[in-house]
DNA sequence: TATTGTTATACTCTATAACTATA
DNA sequence: TATAGTTATAGAGTATAACAATA
């Protein structure tokens, strides 16, 4: 059975697969777009969205989903762009912590609004379906 | 205001771009251990995934949303791994067209059998929820 | 001994610009 | 002149392994 017969098979999962695969386009798009507008790169970004408070290097490793040292070369840049400052800890001296300066904490806030107030899949529905999608979502993410 | 004070100030939204964000990450994570699985970069499955027929490799820049010069090296690294082939095109001889090989062609539908098997979404949700998401999605996808 | 962060290394992806062969 | 594909280049992200400082 190749993947076109089994797909056949079952219209709603061909659907649902095409569909989500054109979400992720989206929302990939999204997040680039945005992104680049404010001079930063997608994984810059998302470890800007970790510095809400105060952060070690290891912890935003694990929030990146990626190795340490790789975390090394993202601060490197956010700091070389002004955004972020490591800091000692002063309670373990192995650990250095990342917190934002007062631009990087304006460029956060100003990704956020932009990233809300384009997004394709927040503003695309009225306010019921918005309410069933969250509840689906949740579903979905608690069942996973 | 703040873009806490912003979320705050609807529920609904913020709820949506939390549960958007965290659909988001395990899509992601679903292609990049599907991909892993069988061998394969991000960007040389989805090369893949448009080589169900042939395609000229200006074509396959299109679906991939990317400069035509990195084409050049994704698919080089497919004909390395005896995935695919590139051919002459008869009709204009400026053209390659990009070809699976047999086991290009095994490689693509095991990847999308692992995809759709384990995938998050489609299998965290019964039928008529099913039906339901994928009526939004489509309604989504539409407005954009 | 174990952990934190960095460095060295190698690979892939990315865009830009310059090049060739062809149209 | 314009288009298809490649090459050269530079920058960023990725993992692995080895390292220094600290716990």
């Amino acid at each position: 059975m190749t993947a076109d017969q089994r797909a056949a098979a079952d219209p709603l999962t061909a659907d649902l697969h095409e569909l989500l695969h054109g979400l992720g386009a989206r929302m990939k798009a999204h997040l680039e777009r945005c992104a680049g507008a404010l001079g930063l790169t997608v994984p810059q970004a998302a470890a800007l969205r970790h510095l809400q408070s105060p952060v070690p290097m290891r912890d935003l490793a694990e929030h990146l989903y990626c190795d340490a040292s790789n975390v090394t070369g993202i601060v490197d840049r956010l700091e070389e762009a002004g955004l972020a400052e490591r800091r000692p800890d002063p309670d373990d001296r192995r650990v250095k912590t990342v917190v934002l300066t007062g631009e990087g904490r304006r460029r956060l806030d100003e990704l956020h609004r932009v990233f809300v107030e384009r997004h394709p899949v927040l503003h695309g529905l009225d306010d019921e379906d918005r309410r069933i999608l969250r509840d689906l979502l949740a579903k979905v993410l608690a069942a996973g």
